[in-house]
DNA sequence: GTAGGGTTAG
């Protein structure tokens, strides 16, 4: 108490002694504008030529160098100053808070009263800035409780600053708290501190709540209030709301602002107006990055990556600064264009102009190499990576998963939590969807669980991709209650939960939920209607397959893609349409592709039409000639007809042109160890009991009423080998295995490397199923991936009900389609046969290298005697 | 006289 008082005698003593002249007095004004305007150097020249200089003249010296960040400098002059104030002491730590030197700032705090020399206002408000900036919440909490203690709670400039110091460490509610404490007082820069808290945190309805309230209170917004607005109302793609602020900035005069212009471009470009965005670019008298980043990106995101493109070689041409937001947008619209030498080029610039070491950079090159499907090239710029954020390693787990690895995406997901890299939504969606292609049903539960428990908020993405990963796990029950349990759906929650049960055999529901998905206001995009139609095709509904096709267009502007009419023609083969199939193939109005021409082949397999056959297959041996697909089916419907001849002709062309047919695969995967069967093959160590339990299934399935289905086996043998063939098949075999040795009461999951059939729906879904993981993606981007190379099907048990009789769906389709249930071993068994079962023959690279490795330890589990 | 709040990202 004491030293303050002589302090301030001594202050006010000096004041009298050296009382300021005029001169002074402008001397100091004049060194103060050098100093606001940055012009530090010259500031210091007209300092040192000054004979007198006050506490102002010192004060406003030490402003110059701290706040341009020159802080030795500042240090320097602050060290001279020869009587030192509360405010020559803000003065510097203002300078070391701006510049997030945080140990410096506080140091200088704490000596600063050790000295005897009261913080004020501006002090703590800077060192709440830096609080802000560095993200230090316990510092800040600190710093609020002597706020408290010395009663400057109340202080505008200090409550300000506390908002924002919440707001930015992600603490809203406290932010939010102060907020309304301060019931009046409050000023345009707290009310723009609590809107961009709400904004920055991802509450964009509150931000322009609180835009509103603010307007309302009669509060004028500035140009710090305004990007904040904007960037809510294109969170919110509300382009009708951001339109009336255009129109404040623009009376408010703030429409100059860069800040201002940048969100302004951003918003109309998230709003999909880009003729306004462009305006808005075009009107700007300065070129400034931030704008012409937001404008590129908007050109990436609907769609135009040419024009993105090109706007960047203009910038490149004007010699425009380009910054580490500039080379992600563009190295993400030639991963839109599939364009690898312009990739190479662009990367090589980056490379020359250094930008390599910026994470953005590196992680959308990652990107960009991943999604063109050049793997090693992605792996190589994420090893080169110093330091990896979890971007880093979402866009290779991604590019894996894109480019059908999706073990490797599994195993570099395990990596990334041994680096003890925290995990985010969209990483979680991302691997939730490997889980999903493997149909790994326990490490898709856990990886739930994990996310449950990391109190991550929840996400569409993941809530989406769950969905989606329960569904293709055949647990059509949980992902029914991921769907309810969220708050809000989109399209792709509903298009979601229709494949999901047009998948698992309940067409008739995914019908229903269509319904309910239009009276709830959602409009179905494309890959909604691949799920109706394949729900219609599996169901036997033809008409309202026809009818839902028609509406797509007519309602609501889809125009059908190959694929739907792949669906369209798979559900009119099925039904016996083979003609109407014909013709709709050649009435499209696009090209058909090789998924066109694949269902018309399936479905002359069905009904035996070799002309047709024919036809389809030689459009496919000329799409995709290194493709054994069409060759395998063509040889089957030969073989089928009676055609020896021509299918041992065409089987001999296959091997001449060295495509190999390789057999169907089923497994089984119990306590961790993997039990691989190939159809009529005995290599397991269990071999004898299998084979034996398999002939009392067959047994069983005969009483219930099974025949076996033997037109299309494949040899020319007689009736009882062809049924012999059959009754050995790899399912089977793992059926068998599964019903002797997996405990009681747990599901039975066989998994396949084969299709489930020749349809190429199920090829269309894992597309729909990879935009139900990214629906930040656009649909053209979705269409440019390469399709998935395989299939994973499953048989579950787990049914409460016994039904023992074939259980058919009526009509044509029940040739095709052999469902039936039995009671064996107390259990019940539902077993969807698919309607044929020896051929089609995708070859998986990535799970059976995987089977591999655990196949050998399966022997030893069994001769253990564990069961 | 020292001064608090802002845009672009997988």
């Amino acid at each position: 108490m004491s030293v303050q008082l002589h302090r301030t005698i001594q202050t006010f003593a000096s004041s009298i002694i050296r009382k300021p002249k005029c001169s002074l007095l402008d001397k100091n004004k004049k060194l103060n504008e050098l100093s606001k305007l940055g012009q530090t150097d010259e500031a210091r020249k007209m300092f040192d030529k000054m004979p007198e200089k006050d506490e102002f003249t010192w004060t406003t010296m030490v402003a110059a160098y701290a706040n341009g960040g020159r802080l030795v400098e500042a240090r320097q002059v602050f060290e001279e100053i020869p009587i030192k104030s509360s405010i020559t002491w803000s003065s510097l730590i203002c300078g070391y808070c701006k510049h997030g030197f945080e140990i410096e700032g506080f140091e200088f705090f704490w000596q600063m009263q050790s000295e005897g020399h009261r913080p004020s206002q501006f002090t703590l408000g800077s060192i709440l800035r830096m609080c802000a900036i560095k993200g230090l919440l316990s510092r800040g909490e600190q710093i609020h409780g002597y706020a408290i203690k010395t009663c400057f709670d109340m202080n505008v400039f200090v409550m300000t600053g506390l908002i924002d110091m919440y707001a930015k460490s992600k603490r809203v509610l406290e932010a939010e708290c102060i907020f309304q404490i301060m019931s009046h007082g409050k000023n345009h820069v707290t009310w723009t501190a609590m809107i961009n808290g709400y904004s920055q945190n991802g509450d964009a309805l509150r931000a322009i709540q609180c835009f509103s309230s603010m307007r309302a209170e009669g509060i004028e917004a500035n140009q710090y209030t305004f990007p904040g607005v904007l960037s809510s109302c294109a969170a919110l793609t509300d382009i009708r709301f951001g339109v009336q602020v255009h129109g404040c900035i623009v009376n408010g005069g703030f429409e100059a602002n860069v800040f201002v212009q940048s969100s302004l471009i951003d918003m109309y470009c998230k709003c999909e107006d880009l003729h306004s965005a462009k305006k808005a670019l075009e009107l700007m008298e300065v070129n400034h990055a931030v704008s012409w980043n937001s404008m590129i990106l908007g050109y990436v995101r609907n769609g135009f990556p040419d024009e993105a493109l090109s706007l960047f070689k203009k910038m490149y041409a004007c010699d425009m600064e380009v910054d580490e937001f500039t080379y992600p947008s563009v190295l993400n619209s030639l991963a839109c264009m599939q364009d690898p030498k312009n990739g190479k080029c662009l990367h090589c610039l980056v490379v020359k102009t250094g930008y390599e070491s910026y994470k953005l950079v590196s992680n959308a090159l990652v990107d960009m190499y991943a999604k063109q499907g050049d793997l090693a090239c992605a792996i190589n710029v994420f090893n080169s990576m110093v330091e990896k954020d979890v971007i880093s390693w979402t866009s290779l787990v991604t590019g894996c998963a894109h480019n059908g690895f999706y073990e490797e995406a599994l195993k570099l997901f395990y990596e990334m939590r041994t680096a003890e890299i925290k995990p985010d939504q969209i990483i979680i969606a991302s691997v939730l969807s490997s889980c999903s292609e493997l149909a790994l049903h326990e490490l898709g539960q856990q990886v739930h669980a994990d996310f449950i428990k990391s109190g991550l908020e929840a996400s569409l993405s993941v809530d989406n991709s769950l969905m989606t990963m329960y569904a293709n796990c055949g647990c059509l029950e949980d992902a029914k209650k991921v769907f309810i349990s969220m708050q809000m759906h989109n399209v792709i929650s509903w298009t979601a939960l229709i494949v999901a049960y047009a998948q698992n055999g309940k067409g008739k529901e995914s019908l229903r939920f269509f319904d309910e998905m239009i009276a709830s206001g959602i409009e179905p995009d494309f890959i909604t209607f691949i799920g109706l139609l394949f729900a219609c095709s599996h169901t036997g509904l033809v008409d309202d397959g026809k009818k839902y096709f028609a509406s797509m267009k007519k309602d609501y502007g889809i125009r059908p893609s190959p694929d739907h009419y792949a669906c369209m023609i798979d559900l009119l083969g099925r039904a016996g349409k083979i003609q109407e199939a014909e013709k709709l193939v050649n009435e499209m109005d696009i090209e058909p592709d090789a998924t066109v021409w694949k269902a018309l082949l399936a479905a002359c397999r069905v009904h035996g039409n070799t002309d047709l056959a024919e036809k389809a297959s030689m459009a496919l041996f000329q799409l995709e000639p290194q493709d054994a697909v069409p060759y395998v089916m063509l040889s089957n419907i030969y073989s089928a007809a009676g055609k020896w001849e021509n299918a041992a002709k065409l089987r001999r062309k296959m091997n001449l042109k060295g495509l190999n047919k390789e057999p169907g695969y089923s497994w089984i995967e119990m306590n961790g160890v993997v039990h691989t069967f190939i159809s009529e093959e005995r290599s397991h160590s269990k071999s004898d009991e299998i084979y034996s339990k398999l002939e009392d299934v067959i047994a069983l399935i005969k009483e219930a009423g099974y025949v076996p289905d033997t037109i299309f086996s494949l040899h020319d043998i007689n009736e009882e080998g062809r049924e012999q063939s059959l009754s050995y098949h790899s399912e089977k075999l793992a059926i068998a295995f599964g019903l002797l040795y997996v405990p009681k009461g747990v599901p039975i999951r066989i998994f396949k490397n084969l299709r489930r059939n020749p349809r190429q729906g199920l090829m269309i879904l894992k597309k729909a199923s990879f935009y139900m993981l990214c629906d930040e993606f656009s649909s053209q981007e979705l269409v440019a991936f390469p399709p998935c190379k395989h299939m994973v099907t499953w048989i579950i048990f787990h049914k409460p009900v016994l039904i023992a009789c074939l259980r058919f769906s009526g009509g044509p389709q029940s040739q095709s389609l052999l469902a039936l249930s039995i009671e064996v071993n107390e259990r019940f068994l539902l077993w969807e046969q698919a309607w044929y079962h020896n051929y089609t023959h995708f070859l998986v690279p990535s799970p059976m290298e995987w089977m591999k490795t655990k196949h050998k330890k399966a022997d030893n589990v069994l001769d253990g005697g564990s069961n």
